[in-house]
DNA sequence: CGCCAGGCCTGCACGC
DNA sequence: TGCGTGCAGGCCTGGC
């Protein structure tokens, strides 16, 4: 499911609902996450208050005081606000119960997800010091990404998914700013000019911030914190459109594989 | 049955 | 030897 825009939108959603609240109780029902959740958790967590919810690359950052809860959506994972008592599903792994009569709900069915705790300051946290920057940062451009291609004779695609080249870009979005950017996926990075560089980073901004705008894209069962489809996937231009025409040339949409994921592009667009 | 799916970490092989 | 780089595999369930 979600890239950087489905978990900004579920943080944005989330976020006017969370501040302050205290938490009553968290329950865990499956320790099995991609990493194990921590068996101290709900100690941890019972009676804090949640000051701030944040995101650094596709991680969720409650801050609780006394350290801060970090969550990963993984593939399928989805966090919404239900009411205490609203039947658990089979794939209901972990709740925070609020002091209000809400809860926070983590859906997560192949549990690729994560939920851990850390205490002080999340970013020394191992699985987030080594994230590069936010696209929205001013840390993020063109010379950036020109610096750090120059010896990489991987696919520039392969590069945007590199979360520590940037923070928050999975396949769809890579897939779109490159179209965005006029740029074969399948170039090698270190091929690629500075300006060519500097377009592509500003179209990966465009496109997720486009994203963010429409509430992110809702594939197969992703929907907001709010329980509303995204729609940004109405938008795509290329992503899971191999064999229609593209929106701008009219031509055949052309999918290949790069490391084990789909790629789609425009051959004629993208050069 | 096999293959595919929005992520990302680990370990290994390789070349400089 | 050490480092960066580039692959493949692994973690899971569900849908086609």
């Amino acid at each position: 499911m979600p890239e950087l825009p489905e978990v900004e939108t579920t943080r944005r959603g989330l976020a006017p609902l969370l501040v302050g609240k205290r938490i009553k109780a968290a329950i865990v029902r499956h320790h099995g996450l991609r990493q194990p959740v921590p068996r101290n958790l709900p100690q941890l967590l019972a009676g804090a208050t949640i000051r701030k919810l944040t995101r650094r690359g596709k991680y969720l950052l409650f801050d609780c005081g006394t350290g801060t809860l970090i969550l990963h959506l993984g593939m399928s994972g989805r966090l919404w606000l239900v009411k205490a008592g609203a039947p658990v599903e089979k794939h209901d792994h972990f709740d925070l119960v609020l002091d209000n009569g809400t809860v926070v709900r983590l859906r997560d069915p192949r549990r690729f997800g994560l939920v851990l705790w850390h205490p002080g300051d999340p970013l020394d946290h191992p699985l987030l010091a080594a994230i590069g920057p936010e696209p929205f940062s001013s840390e993020f451009d063109g010379a950036l990404l020109h610096r750090v291609t120059r010896k990489r004779s991987v696919a520039i695609k392969q590069v945007l998914m590199d979360s520590h080249v940037v923070a928050g870009v999975g396949n769809i979005y890579a897939n779109e700013a490159l179209f965005r950017a006029g740029i074969r996926p399948a170039t090698p990075a270190q091929r690629l000019t500075r300006a060519r560089c500097d377009v592509l980073a500003e179209k990966v901004r465009d496109t997720l911030q486009d994203a963010i705008v429409a509430g992110g894209s809702s594939l197969r069962d992703y929907v907001g914190s709010d329980g509303l489809a995204g729609n940004f996937q109405s938008q795509f231009l290329v992503y899971g459109r191999a064999g229609q025409p593209c929106r701008r040339c009219g031509g055949s949409i052309k999918e290949i594989r790069q490391g084990q994921r789909a790629t789609c592009y425009c051959p004629h667009c993208q050069k």
